[in-house]
DNA sequence: CGAACTGTACGCAATACTTCGAACATTCGT
DNA sequence: ACGAATGTTCGAAGTATTGCGTACAGTTCG
């Protein structure tokens, strides 16, 4: 039922398209910076509200090969394939989300409200 | 009248969802390779046979500040924004490119059709 | 077993993307 | 001015994405 590719099957027009999504993206910051985290968890802090929505978002991260996703209990835990992706794609995870930051930056200074969100989970 | 973003305008989710999609990654890389080109060069190394739907693409890659769109003649030369790229997400490039590059390595061991058409101009 | 919790599956509506053809604007050569 | 070449703009059709609510499945605890 995971459905999670290969490491070879990872392809990066995928990851990109993936990680091109406002929301994806942030969900792969949450997990950069929490680490391993229940559905819930990253939920609350985006501005998602339906569950099913971002169920959505997990296959589709999921699929592309960027996050792992593995039941746990009654939860279903979620993290960063880094390891292949590095592997395949070696400085593409911290150049994006380095990028994410740097354009936060940019974008804090024009005054944007939805900013502070993942500045906070890092400290 | 071309509508490119400045530099400091850039956002690695416009830069993440125009290379997210084949055609525009497969430009991309033919610009790397190639330099600067006009329209219909370019068109010509894809699939695509409708002029229109290029200028679709264009539009995307050089509202998303990927490339840069300046007319000489009656021809629109196209060309990678590498120095704003390069110095808004060092490296992002670079990576996704060689990621193109080693995605088709393991394209062509399944046996890929379209794989040949980059791979030809690099040389 | 039954209740609460976590997340998925399905269907639906709204939106965006992709592709194309036809018509148009601009430039170059004569 | 005329014709050829290069792209753009517009309108339209088909497809994909996004987000939500409801219903459902599995786990934990009493």
């Amino acid at each position: 039922m995971n459905r999670h590719p290969d490491r070879d099957q990872i392809r990066i027009e995928s990851v990109l398209s993936a990680l091109g999504s406002p929301v994806r993206l942030a969900v792969v910051r949450v997990l950069d910076a929490g680490g391993e985290q229940n559905c819930t968890s990253v939920l609350g802090l985006l501005g998602i509200t339906a569950k099913s929505t971002m169920t959505h978002h997990w296959r589709v991260l999921r699929e592309s090969g960027v996050i792992w996703q593995h039941p746990s209990g009654r939860e279903n835990l979620l993290s960063l394939r880094r390891e292949d992706l590095d592997a395949r794609y070696p400085g593409l995870l911290d150049t994006i989300l380095a990028g994410a930051v740097a354009d936060e930056a940019l974008a804090t200074a024009s005054g944007s409200a939805t900013a502070g969100a993942l500045a906070s989970s890092s400290g």
